[in-house]
RNA sequence: GCACCCGUAGCUCAGCUGGAUAGAGCAACCGCCUCCUAAGCGGUAGGUCGGAGGUUCAAAUCCUCUCGGGUGCGCCA
């Protein structure tokens, strides 16, 4: 693909000493409007040392640099000297760019296959997997597959909530009132029941928290009962998760929880001790961070035993040390950024400089129109409830639509799924949002269904085409503004992945092929493509190719199916 | 009390390290299937970018203050 902005950044730099190319080039933007052109470069700055007014500047920069074969036209508005790109070259250097390294586009090897980790979805065993739970699901899932996409070796961590008193009050209301024929028929709301219920009691006694925290140490200590229906707990609890990381389409390299660290966790106090950065307080061990402008972390209680933190610590320890990770990115929700913040100075002040290569991707917090999410107050939505009600209403919208498709139970799997998490992937990651079921089940707009239609249709042709499309093909047939739109954000798609990784930020991706869907749809609209003139046929056809790769390519890279027929 | 996040059209949101007339979708209204999937396309209407100062040739974007909403802050995770 041709560099049109490189080149652009070497003519202006024959025509202005003052800046370097590198410059030059970081000054280079694209114009408010794209009937404006596709580069422009802003004269402002150069004023002083021209002492002339910046508009007269861009007149005449643009004057002596005359025609050059890759532009339309190189012409001065105002203080800008804009760029247009010529159609036929523009479209020629990017689509056969695409056409060769087909779902390649867009990727890079940056990463140099160095191990980096994303920590995501991480539920709690034994309580539900509610809606809440899929914003870190699947932005981390997109991550993983992003990064992967740039070069690197990803590791999918699921960092299961699969330890702490909470198993100790599950093993105390099971043994109290749990039915284990009950729970094996559904197990995971069962075991919520039992959770709920011992809120409710030990609002009344006490005494139950004791118990908990006992059943807990017995856990901890190797207890066979406890063991076993820990054990146990999880396991059902597994079976339920899988089923809806298949439906979601989501892959673990690693199912090492809380409970995988916890005998890593003395070596780590030791170091801690050791190095001093620890003092006592109230019979607890905590780390002052008063100078860093943040409150104590508390690392050890007053019993000896330990925190969430510490076993954050262990874990980023051993993480370290098994993977030697090139980043290890934690995606977990914005109320736990001090959390993240103590911790990884705690790394910092322990001497070990890879903390700046540890990252939490914070995100906003879904919640209902009720209030927050809540296992113990019974105020959660499923999300397997929520995937099942999105494919049934996408099953009875090709039954309305498309009733011959063949493969209906698998289109509607993919696309009521996309649905659902699209909405996840639409919205910068930071923003709350309340969820609501009129908007998860909307199928028209910016909604996945749309752009996976785009998709669908742009296979549709060229499965109807009759005729070769990889060579000899006339660009200049490409001439019109909508087909035009097209090409340059075809042309955009690397820097887009690459700043969605920077960014840690999925939802460009999202946001960029529904960009392009939209610009293509206009384009199919306006264009027959496939028309009697075979020049032109194979021109449009070329276009629509590329645009189905990297609508595909774009929509994979976030975790979502794109169906060729729906 | 301290800290962090958010505040752009009726609603949900884009708007990158400041730059040219602030953009989409939904909802509303009006059009488009003898034509490649109408889950589509076009049009109309809708905004003092929470407010006030400041920096700058230039501010939705940067700084300060302020108002509104949310979140976090030693023995839960």
């Amino acid at each position: 693909m041709i560099d049109f902005k490189q080149t652009i950044a070497q003519l202006l730099s024959d025509k202005v000493e003052a800046m370097s190319v590198e410059e030059i080039y970081e000054t280079l933007e694209y114009p408010k409007h794209e009937d404006m052109g596709d580069y422009a470069f802003p004269c402002f700055k150069l004023a002083k040392t021209f002492r002339k007014a910046p508009n007269m500047i861009a007149a005449d920069i643009a004057e002596s640099i005359g025609d050059h074969d890759y532009f339309e036209t190189i012409e001065a508005v105002a203080a800008y000297i804009n760029f247009k790109i010529d159609k036929g070259v523009f479209a020629k250097s990017v689509l056969e760019e695409i056409s060769e390294k087909k779902d390649k586009y867009g990727a890079t090897n940056i990463g140099d296959q160095k191990n980096l980790i994303v920590e995501f979805s991480s539920v709690n065993i034994a309580k539900a997997f509610h809606m809440g739970h899929i914003r870190s699901t699947m932005i981390g899932n997109a991550l993983y597959k992003i990064f992967g996409f740039l070069g690197y070796n990803a590791i999918s961590i699921n960092h299961l909530g699969d330890y702490g008193t909470q198993f100790g009050k599950m093993i105390v209301a099971y043994k109290m009132w749990g039915d284990k024929d009950i729970i094996v028929k559904d197990p995971v709301r069962e075991l919520v029941k039992l959770y709920v219920r011992f809120h409710d009691e030990a609002e009344k006694d006490p005494a139950l928290d004791d118990q908990a925290r006992e059943w807990f140490t017995k856990l901890e200590n190797g207890d066979q009962e406890a063991y076993d229906l820990w054990a146990w707990m999880k396991e059902l609890s597994l079976i339920e998760f899988d089923r809806v990381y298949e439906l979601l389409g989501v892959h673990f390299d690693s199912y090492a929880g809380e409970s995988f660290y916890s005998d890593k966790i003395p070596a780590v106090l030791t170091e801690m001790r050791d190095k001093n950065i620890m003092k006592k307080s109230e019979g607890a061990e905590i780390v002052d961070l008063e100078p860093y402008n943040m409150p104590p972390a508390l690392i050890t209680k007053k019993d000896g035993s330990s925190l969430y933190i510490t076993r954050d610590i262990a874990a980023a320890m051993y993480r370290k040390n098994h993977y030697n990770f090139e980043k290890n990115i934690y995606v977990v929700g914005a109320p736990q950024q001090l959390h993240f913040k103590q911790w990884m100075k705690i790394i910092e002040l322990m001497g070990h400089e890879w903390a700046k290569d540890c990252v939490h991707v914070e995100f906003g917090t879904v919640s209902l129109e009720e209030g927050s999410m809540s296992t113990r107050k019974g105020r959660v939505i499923y999300l397997e409830e929520v995937l099942h009600k999105a494919i049934e209403s996408t099953k009875s919208i090709i039954e309305e639509k498309n009733p011959n498709l063949e493969n209906k139970d698998e289109v509607a799997k993919q696309v009521g799924v996309g649905a659902v998490v699209y909405q996840e992937l639409s919205n910068n990651r930071i923003k709350d949002y309340t969820f609501s079921w009129d908007s998860t089940l909307s199928f028209e707009g910016e909604t996945g269904p749309y752009v996976m239609y785009t998709h669908a249709r742009a296979c549709s042709v060229l499965r109807k085409a009759d005729i070769e499309f990889t060579q000899d093909i006339n660009y200049t047939h490409l001439g019109d503004d909508a087909s035009k739109d097209v090409v340059r954000l075809l042309s955009k798609f690397p820097e887009v992945v690459l700043e969605a990784a920077r960014k840690y930020e999925p939802s460009m991706i999202t946001r960029y092929v529904t960009n392009l869907a939209q610009r293509f749809n206009r384009f199919y609209h306006d264009n027959p493509i496939l028309v009697d003139d075979a020049d032109i046929k194979k021109a449009r056809l070329a276009l629509v190719d590329a645009t189905r790769q990297t609508i595909k390519t774009g929509l994979n890279l976030v975790g979502l199916a794109a169906p060729e027929r729906m």
